[in-house]
RNA sequence: GCGCCCGUAGCUCAGUCGGAUAGAGCAUCUGCCUUCUAAGCAGAGGGUCGGCCGUUCGAAUCGGCCCGGGCGCACCA
């Protein structure tokens, strides 16, 4: 639709610019935006052309917006592939001017929808771009929370846009199967095991208290008896680790799987030192005159590229601080043909984010190759109370436990439904209501009121109808809301704000219902049945497209 | 102290690169089921867009200063 009025207006240009005496302007650089009125009663498409037009040739905008006007309305007349489209054009107050489409040319886009299908809000602008999507890259030191799991879902639902939109799409979870941390939760384990066995053992400090620890021993000492106490205590605690890290991975696993997340890769931390990738990364650093030796440690330039500080990538004790693998993974990304990065990480690494750029522009990447995205916390709430959490002392509620509280679809379209970096708060009872106050309901709700009309309808959609008896506000508005579908997609991934999917399908939801209760779509006249059924089954599609791209199912019956 | 984010209706939040009368949902109140799902619809009330100054045809949006809230400032991961 924008597209079509855009035409349009370049078309017209030319002699609005040589009536202004503008003729030695740039028809192309003039910026205009073509936009869709809040207000109804101004139409139903409108440029802000005449307000840049009057700002250069100094000229009050609406005295322009009247020039405007008659040449654009010449055009339509003129221009056979305009006249069946544009109904009337109109000037309004400061100079806006404002386009009414005929009605038949709006229903007859039905045609597309339908045609579309599945495909409908797909397109190409990403074609040959390769996308990699890091998320939730949990440690495997335990069950995934449910800040995991906005991530999750966030992540994902960003990697199904970008697929719609034409980008090979690659969804990567880094798995930290190395250091400090893996140290502990192994000890930790070893610690369980013992104690299965009568024997007093004690948790390191700082190890992980969670009792999900004493069902992983139990599964050790299902599997290997009492094998462990038999051997060297460090080949115990390295075969403990091992068989920690691979039990907690399993479950992650099944959760996200659960949640409708699935992973393209799990890439091993451990595997960058395997490589020697961590090396190369800092040789190519040290090559460009990035580094230097001070106080026994080796540092990073990053001031040169906009950190507040220099930053530690090999400590005096001889060991690589995080930022050293971080370096060299991302630059096995850039390796990999990535062109555009997306991290999503949890707000307590967001002052990270500075060094880690500094360090892609310093191995020769534009700065905005590499988005990070700070995930903000959920709080979750029951009965109006927030559920208290604390993550050290094991006590926190899980990924799977919302899950198995409030199902998947909630769970999903309750994390997706604000603005990533706003703070969630999550109602426990209203995700699991099902009544009016809830949103997924409500979506989900007009997907099975549409399936049952049809199945009530008894006779196929046809797509040869006669579009003319597609007229009533209600039926309109909602085939303009459809059609916004596609550009929808295209912001929220420019924005990389999924929410604005989640947002769009309630509008749409919300046109329906009206058209619903004041019209009915089967009655005994044929010709108006079949339009109708055109009509809402093309509202089906979208609705079916965008809760696919959310993850979240569309129910046939409730 | 320095840096980042936030402040919009009673509550939770939208508000597209600066556009027209600032919008939803929830909550409150009033109506609507003999016909395709009332898990729905229609309507009402509710606002100093934290404050002041500036930029211009036009500011919730951009800039500056202040007030209030959150977070980050490791040879931790």
């Amino acid at each position: 639709m924008k597209d079509q009025l855009r035409a349009l207006v370049d078309f017209a240009l030319p002699e609005i610019l040589g009536e202004l005496k503008l003729g030695n302007l740039d028809k192309d650089r003039v910026p205009y935006d073509v936009e869709l009125p809040k207000v109804k009663a101004h139409g139903d498409l409108s440029t802000n052309i005449a307000f840049q037009l009057g700002r250069t040739a100094k000229k009050n905008p609406y005295e322009v917006a009247v020039l405007c006007q008659k040449v654009l309305e010449n055009a339509v007349r003129g221009q056979k592939r305009w006249q069946g489209w544009v109904q009337g054009i109109s000037v309004e107050k400061p100079g806006f001017i404002n386009f009414r489409l005929t009605e038949s040319s709006l229903a007859s886009k039905l045609l597309d929808i339908a045609k579309q299908d599945q495909n409908f809000g797909r397109s190409d602008v990403g074609r040959g771009t390769k996308v990699l999507i890091e998320f939730v890259s949990a440690n495997p030191t335990g069950p995934l929370t449910i800040a995991h799991g906005r991530q999750a879902a966030i992540g994902d639902t960003l990697a199904r846009i970008f697929k719609m939109l034409g980008h090979e799409v690659h969804k990567e979870f880094y798995l930290n199967d190395s250091g400090r941390q893996i140290g502990l939760l192994g000890r930790s384990l070893w610690a369980r095991y013992q104690e299965l066995f009568g024997r007093k053992a004690q948790i390191p400090e700082e190890g992980y208290q969670g009792t999900y620890l004493v069902d992983i021993a139990r599964e050790l000492k299902e599997k290997k008896a009492d094998s462990l106490l038999k051997v060297e205590e460090t080949q115990a605690i390295q075969e403990a680790t091992d068989f920690a890290v691979q039990s907690i991975l399993g479950g992650i696993q099944e959760d996200l799987a659960r949640a409708r997340v699935i992973f393209d890769e799990y890439f091993s931390e451990r595997s960058l030192y395997e490589r020697a990738l961590i090396e190369r990364a800092l040789e190519e650093l040290k090559k460009k005159d990035l580094c230097y030796e001070a106080e026994g440690a080796l540092w990073f330039r990053s001031t040169r590229f906009g950190d507040d500080k220099d930053r530690v990538l090999r400590k005096s004790t001889g060991d690589y601080t995080y930022l050293a693998p971080d370096i060299a993974y991302h630059q096995w990304k850039f390796e990999r043909g990535f062109k555009k990065l997306v991290n999503l990480w949890g707000p307590d690494h967001h002052g990270y984010a500075p060094r880690l750029q500094a360090a892609c522009e310093a191995l020769g990447h534009s700065k905005d190759q590499l988005k990070i995205l700070i995930v903000q916390l959920t709080t979750l709430y029951r009965k109006g109370e927030p559920v208290r959490m604390s993550t050290r002392a094991g006590e926190f509620i899980t990924l799977r436990e919302l899950m198995d509280e409030v199902g998947v679809d909630a769970a999903r379209f309750f994390f997706l439904m604000r603005k990533v970096e706003s703070h969630l708060d999550f109602d426990l009872e209203l995700a699991k209501q099902k009544s009016d106050e809830n949103p997924v309901y409500y979506l989900q709700y007009a997907h099975a009121r549409i399936s049952s009309i049809l199945a009530y309808a008894k006779q196929g959609v046809e797509r040869e109808v006669d579009f003319s008896l597609i007229r009533e506000g209600e039926a309109l508005d909602l085939i303009k809301k459809m059609l916004q579908y596609p550009d929808v997609l295209k912001q929220a991934a420019e924005h990389l704000e999924p929410y604005r999917v989640a947002d769009y399908l309630r509008e749409l939801a919300v046109l329906f219902h009206r058209f619903y209760t004041f019209h009915r779509v089967v009655s005994d006249q044929l010709p108006l049945t079949k339009a109708r059924l055109l009509l809402t089954d093309c509202v089906r599609i979208v609705l079916r497209n965008g809760l696919e791209i959310l993850g979240v199912s569309a129910p046939k019956k409730m």
